[in-house]
RNA sequence: GCCGGAGUGGCGGAAUGGCAGACGCGCGGGAUUCAAAAUCCCGUCCUGGCAACAGGGUGUGGGUUCAAGUCCCACCUCCGGUACCA
């Protein structure tokens, strides 16, 4: 140790183990809940929530302190503001490096996931967080997933009433009477919330299993980047596309950063237009199309199926068959990244059929294109040449005509995607394209050509994976098809032992090796396997924060009345990695829980912070090819915990991406070394002597107010850095006195504590308290004391500064006026002439016009 | 392409439309020391000047205003996200 420094290490370590050793961090239920409980039930209640991480085997980079440390620095303060406060962690431990791992070497997944959360945890402990840790939850404990699958198994028991736009169990959906018998169950299983599908799926080879959607990035998955292929599989689906609408209205009730809203409500991407049905010359067959541009209707010049369309089979005339089954082959061979690649240059073939436009009968040639696609819409287009970019550069490629139905205001050249005024469009002509739409749907629907429709671009869940590491799904397949789902009191059902976990290649799952698991016979003596993929990493983040509330019960996911008292999250802090993808998951869930009646709200995070990246020294992402990781064990054992969590919220605001700087460490370590010796002896250890029971001068009151005031303030704006500042400033003006007083001093830690919390307790007790300081009231300030006495003003002339006076705060504004005329440098800047102006802005600065 | 976010000293950053650069790092000088480390004090946006001081300055160009880093318009650069969603 140096000297000037404090014993950094002993100091830390004691605290840590007298937090552990006297519970101090327990969260208790109030009393109404838990008759036990010494928690008064008058308190509000405040849950801060960190987005619970994944143990690696890295263990902890210096990303996640940095979102732990600022959640903790609210909670803390919450708590001695007088809130009764719930702070978890826990552990998202499903996840594909244990498993890629047990591949290589053997080892069950469960043995490495725990080795990591041991490590995990104590890389978190050392950081002094105040979580309760007797709530942690961890998502690979059967205990912890035995209700995950029972969320899943309301899934599968419940369907959405359109009318009520709400899931309802799925003994009430009503039943059309003709049906029965095998019918009646293909009808049942068509509604319920999870489903299986037999679909073209995201396969990925190299990673031996599917992925959703979001987990694919130009046409790569978002783990490794292998290539991603599409292969129709036999897939669990969730019906998410059901909420569509109930997802984007419950972003106007939380407080989001804007931009993570934007992110999920174009990825949700609801468009309002029209279906249109187009009759297929000489046929009776229909084509449906979706657009947003019905006004654009006289511009239609052909029509584009999606390769996979079925109607593809039906209307393609014999000298083109040969062509448009090989195109049909040759994009459904595609992989997504292909499809992107080739993006760049149209291709399709015509089909040789004709439909007719409804608007005017004109006779259109329709084609077959990958640029459509049959997952969106209804799988087919209306092209519009003119007026569309992609449709313009297939017609321009294959001479196809191009017909102007909207003028734009100004000239353009090429294809116009705008709005204007239309041309060649009959009737229609003169119309805005807004007043087009309206009159042209009005019309369809009298014609019974079309109706107004709402698309979205989400799509369902693909809720399984062909993985070992993770919940199996509690559904068996009995042999006569039907599938039944285990009862509840059935749960958990526990993976099984295997014998190696590679997946099979093929893409049937590990667990169809363990052929005890595997086979069942069913209560009513059908035989039956069980369903052998296992859901995806997501499933247990999506609840974790309502298992928190009630972590060790045996008979429910949680207690009703815990969730009415916690809920909802009033902080969540995370990644903005996760805007999409774990936060629209987590909201679907909690819907279908408030709709059946188990939570108590329809949206579950309240306020949402994204800690921004840090980046290394270098300024480039940290990564081990670089060399360029921090370590935060080593930083802890070098500079303490506190100097780290001080560090980390210094360096800039929460939200930026910023880099690290070893320097700057040791900047904040000399901070908590000052702070340490305004109240230390540094050669005796004792209470140094200049630390005496006297009142402050009016200076030190003064700043030792604005310094309560300001780092409340910013604690709750979470402006953690300035904070940091202005408790910088009061100990550098402290250091000067000779005689400091004590009641400040202590104040002082007391506001030092969310952010320090070890020195602080540390130096609270040298300053003769025997209790922790975890529940000390947040000092108070007083605003008389926070002002100043005389302020100073620049005054200006015609907005340049010429000089600065000193008034006394309470100056009026004429005698400021006046005051700033005198001055001489005032006068000599002027050059004689008359003010025309003077504006006097109170404690900033005058300006004169002259 | 499109959608976000950001451009301020050597660096991280601070500034309800009101004194640009708080606080920290780094750097320069001094004190202490046999010396160093640590610590303390002074200085540190740029240009000119010994100095008092003068002038310039928040990516670029315009605008609004008594007053613009902050508001408006156009543009440039960087970072992040996204990709044929009709």
């Amino acid at each position: 140790m140096e000297k000037g420094a404090y014993d950094v290490n002993a100091i830390e370590k004691k605290w840590q183990e007298h937090w552990e050793a006297n519970k101090t961090f327990k969260t208790w239920d109030p009393a109404c809940i838990d008759p036990e409980s010494p928690c008064d039930g008058s308190k509000p209640k405040y849950y801060v929530l960190d987005m619970f991480p994944y143990p690696s085997g890295q263990g902890l980079h210096v990303g996640h302190p940095e979102g732990y440390t600022a959640s903790d620095i609210v909670a803390r303060y919450k708590r001695m503001k007088g809130f009764n406060v719930l702070h978890p962690i826990g552990w998202d431990a499903f996840g594909l490096p244990a498993e890629q791992y047990a591949i290589q070497t053997g080892t069950h997944p469960a043995q490495t996931t725990q080795r990591n959360i041991d490590n995990m945890r104590r890389q978190i402990k050392s950081l002094g967080f105040s979580y309760d840790y007797d709530r942690e939850v961890d998502t690979t404990d059967p205990n912890y997933y035995k209700w995950t699958q029972w969320i899943f198994l309301k899934f599968f028991n419940s369907y959405f009433d359109e009318a009520e736009q709400k899931a309802r169990p799925i003994d009430e959906l009503p039943i059309p009477e003709a049906l029965s018998g095998e019918e009646r169950r293909k009808y049942i299983d068509e509604h319920r919330l999870a489903y299986e599908s037999e679909a073209p799926v995201n396969w990925c080879p190299a990673l031996g299993t599917v992925l959703a959607n979001e987990e694919v990035v130009g046409g790569l998955s978002e783990r490794g980047g292998h290539p991603v292929i599409r292969k129709p599989m036999r897939q669990w689906m969730l019906r998410i596309t059901k909420y569509c609408e109930r997802l984007l209205e419950g972003l106007d009730e939380v407080d989001w950063p804007e931009s993570i809203k934007k992110l999920q409500f174009d990825w949700i991407g609801k468009s309002i237009g029209a279906e249109v049905d187009f009759k297929v010359d000489g046929r009776e067959d229909v084509i449906r199309v979706f657009t947003t541009r019905p006004d654009t209707l006289f511009g239609a010049t052909y029509m584009v199926l999606a390769p996979e369309h079925p109607l593809v089979d039906v209307i393609t005339t014999a000298d083109r068959k040969a062509a448009v089954q090989q195109y049909r082959e040759g994009a459904s061979r595609k992989s997504d990244l292909d499809r992107t690649d080739l993006a760049k240059e149209k291709t399709g073939e015509p089909t040789g059929a004709y439909a007719l436009n409804p608007v005017n009968g004109e006779r259109i040639p329709i084609w077959i294109s990958d640029y459509v696609l049959i997952s969106y819409g209804t799988g087919a287009i209306m092209a519009v040449p003119a007026h569309d970019e992609r449709d313009w550069e297939f017609a321009t490629k294959f001479n196809l005509p191009i017909i102007q139905v909207v003028a734009p205001r100004e000239p353009v050249e090429g294809c116009f995607a705008g709005e204007g005024v239309a041309v060649n469009s009959g009737d229609f002509t003169g119309l805005s394209t807004a007043e087009f739409k309206l009159k042209i749907t009005d019309w369809l629907e009298e014609e019974g050509l079309g109706t107004r429709a709402v698309n979205y671009k989400l799509r369902d869940w693909l809720f399984s994976r062909q993985r070992y590491w993770g919940e199996p799904f509690p559904i068996i397949h009995a042999q006569d098809g039907e599938v039944v789902p285990l009862s509840e009191g059935d749960l958990p059902l526990t993976l099984p032992e295997v014998e190696d976990y590679k997946p099979m290649g093929t893409g049937e799952p590990p667990l169809a090796k363990s052929a005890d698991w595997l086979n069942v016979t069913l209560p009513d003596g059908r035989k039956g396997t069980r369903e052998t993929n296992t859901m995806p990493q997501w499933a247990g983040s999506c609840w974790y924060y309502l298992r928190y509330m009630d972590p060790d019960n045996a008979e429910a996911a949680f207690a009703k009345a815990k969730e009415e008292y916690w809920m909802p999250v009033d902080l969540y802090i995370g990644g903005a990695e996760h805007a999409v993808l774990h936060l629209l998951y987590s909201r679907f869930w909690h819907k279908l829980l408030y709709d059946l009646g188990y939570v108590s709200m329809p949206e579950p995070f309240k306020k949402l912070i994204n800690q921004g990246m840090i980046l290394g020294e270098d300024g480039q992402k940290m990564s081990k090819s670089r060399g360029n990781v921090i370590n935060p064990d080593n930083v802890i054992t070098q500079y303490g915990a506190d100097s780290m969590r001080l560090y980390e919220m210094f360096m800039g605001p929460l939200e930026a991406t910023k880099p690290w700087n070893m320097q700057g460490v040791e900047g904040v370590h000399r901070f908590l070394n000052k702070a340490w010796r305004l109240m230390v002896d540094e050669e005796t250890g004792e209470l140094a002597a200049a630390v005496q029971d006297v009142p402050a001068d009016e200076a030190t009151t003064r700043l030792l107010h604005q310094t309560i005031k300001k780092v409340g303030g910013d604690v709750e704006s979470f402006g953690f850095n300035t904070a940091i500042s202005q408790m910088m400033i009061f100990v550098n003006h402290m250091m000067r006195l000779d005689a400091r007083p004590k009641d400040a001093l202590e104040k002082f830690v007391l506001v030092l504590a969310p952010f320090a919390p070890h020195v602080a307790e540390e130096l609270w007790q040298r300053l003769g308290h025997d209790e922790t300081l975890a529940y000390e009231p947040w000092p108070q300030y007083d605003p008389e004391l926070v002002k100043e006495k005389e302020i100073e003003l620049a005054v200006q002339v015609l907005g340049k500064i010429k000089d600065k006076i000193v008034v006394a705060a309470d100056a009026g504004e004429d005698e400021i006026k006046e005051t700033a005329l005198a001055s001489e440098k005032v006068q000599a800047a002027m050059g004689g002439k008359t003010p025309k102006k003077v504006i006097v802005i109170k404690s900033r600065l005058v300006n004169i016009v002259v």
